[in-house]
DNA sequence: TTTAATTAAGATATTAGACTCCCAATTACA
DNA sequence: TGTAATTGGGAGTCTAATATCTTAATTAAA
């Protein structure tokens, strides 16, 4: 896992929620029911999403959540940065404390392509898009 | 971080031994402080490391460890997978849980590639063959 | 106006990993 | 023979992440 489970849950609610009709809200505990994430926990996530804009909020009965644009644009990279602190620990594979850039490791170059791989491949695309490329998997699949 | 602090530290300290004098006896204390690892808790790591038999251990006065040739000949992934348990937790980079064969989400291709990569590069090598590369580099920059 | 449904917020509980401490067993050396 | 230096092993502490619980605030509907 590259990230944290706090992470992931955020990631995976805001794909699903990406992936609903436009303006419908969605309650906490039904993204919870679906994605099979601790219901109170994940409340919490949407609570600081909200905070930072990913989601809009509506309180009361009838409320719920729905994704905004600002999340529809950022990649999966900002919003779990965001959600889950400064950084995404991707340092090393290895995780050796020993190497400095005069006296790589004998892994360095290869896994310094890998690494800047991955952050492209999470970085490079938004949330749309994704979200977008998903349903229609779901939808020829079905 | 690919894998946890012990796995790290496991790898650090039997990087270490494997670039020691042949024969030549290591004391835990003096491992842990070259490499900066809390000294009590590399040497549990240490203990467990003799058991599965990557190192030989030797209790008393001038006593120490070095590295065994099992150790030498194995990858650091298989020495990483005993040491923090069994399976390095790289499923996914997204994580999500939504996906499955059939329903991949739209970063699975690339990721699948990336992720065999990472585990080609720390199953190919002997720890022997990383160990004496990266002397090598030691040497020329010094 | 009352009740039910929903998010907001804070407090608490659980867990796993990381780290520390203590003493027993072993061995070398004075 | 005794003392110091080492690993072995068990128990315990600390911490951050994860998860749960409880109550307040808000809103819609009865
Ligand atoms: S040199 Fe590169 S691959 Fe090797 S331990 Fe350092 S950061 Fe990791
Ligand atoms: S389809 Fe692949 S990349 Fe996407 S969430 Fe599943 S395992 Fe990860």
């Amino acid at each position: 896992m590259i990230y944290t489970k706090t992470g992931e849950y955020a990631i995976r609610a805001i794909l699903f929620l990406a992936r609903q009709p436009k303006e419908s809200l969605i309650m906490s505990s039904e993204i919870a029911k679906s994605e099979e994430i601790p219901a109170h926990y994940l409340a919490k996530i949407l609570q600081r999403m909200a905070k930072y804009g990913y989601v809009d909020s509506f309180k009361g009965r009838g409320g719920g959540f729905k994704i905004t644009e600002l999340a529809k644009k950022s990649s999966i990279l900002e919003i779990v940065e965001r959600v889950e602190g400064p950084v995404i620990n991707l340092k090393c594979v290895t995780g050796l404390k020993e190497c400095s850039d005069e006296n790589p490791c004998p892994l360095h170059e290869e896994w310094a392509e890998l690494r800047n791989r991955i952050y492209n491949l999470i970085s490079s695309k938004s949330v749309q898009e994704v979200a977008e490329k998903y349903s229609e998997t779901l939808k020829r699949n079905k």
